[in-house]
DNA sequence: ATGGCAGGGCACCCCTGA
């Protein structure tokens, strides 16, 4: 089975364009979204059924939401971060095909003296807590999203562009470390991979074209996952579609 | 140092993203 992960920036913009990935990429089990940015009301529930997927969601107007879309039921859906107080939907998880997925769309933080920046950490030791329990309970656990993080130098373009703000900050990639000492595994990083790998380039400046991007989206795999995969990859085919999101979605093959 | 795209809300300029 294949699971993956997909920043849609608008599910309204991009439901064609999902469903067609989809019918494209007939080994994925699962796919994690993010940004859908609808409310639950007015959710494409019943065209991707009618597409032949299982769904699940949560989600608010303008801002975030996530879901899941999948070949096989859905079970055990939490939505957002047990014991966290959060206004925003930016988590859903369930369990696909005995795989605990939790779909996350961590908080971009805009900068680093913004309020959103310190929501961001906090947000993130809520996430990583609750893992550590989550952990304990489903051995089989895969964390997918966009991040909002780049954990290493050679994750971005152009450090001298980018260090000193949110996605490379000290902070921000400690988290990310943290996330790995629970003994959640980087699954690109297990693989050899092209060197400026990317999964969002900025609409602006034709940043997709000089390849000028970061890797931000992740799938992050418990030990027992790890030992099961055996590839992960960025498909980059998507964002040179008409209208694309500035995110490309990240596939992990489990065995 | 700034703005540049894109989406959505709201009513056309503003907010947010990364």
């Amino acid at each position: 089975m294949k699971i993956a992960t997909w920043n849609v920036n608008s599910l309204k913009v991009r439901l064609p364009q999902v469903l067609d990935w989809m019918a494209g990429n007939p080994d994925v089990t699962a796919l994690c979204l993010q940004e859908t940015k609808m409310d639950d009301p007015v959710f494409p529930q019943a065209e991707i059924e009618a597409a032949g997927f299982h769904v699940a969601f949560a989600g608010q107007k303008t801002y975030n939401g996530v879901a899941i879309i999948a070949r096989a039921p859905i079970d055990e859906v939490v939505i957002n971060i047990p014991g966290f107080d959060d206004a925003q939907k930016r988590v859903i998880t369930a369990t696909v095909n005995g795989v605990r997925l939790v779909g996350a769309y961590i908080p971009n933080g805009q900068d680093l003296e913004s309020d959103k920046y310190q929501y961001k950490l906090a947000w993130l030791d809520a996430l990583i807590g609750w893992l550590e329990q989550e952990m304990q309970s489903h051995p089989q656990l895969a964390l997918l999203g966009d991040y909002n993080i780049a954990p290493q130098d050679c994750d971005v373009h152009d450090i001298k562009k980018w260090e000193g703000g949110v996605l490379v900050s000290e902070p921000e990639r400690q988290a990310f470390a943290r996330l790995q000492a629970l003994g959640l595994v980087d699954a690109f990083r297990q693989f050899e991979q092209p060197e400026k790998s990317f999964s969002w380039w900025d609409y602006r400046g034709f940043s997709f074209k000089k390849n000028a991007g970061l890797r931000i989206d992740h799938i992050l795999l418990s030990p027992a996952l790890a030992a099961r995969c055996s590839a992960c990859v960025i498909d980059v085919e998507p964002r040179k579609n008409e209208r694309p999101s500035d995110h490309t979605p990240v596939i992990a093959t489990l065995d």
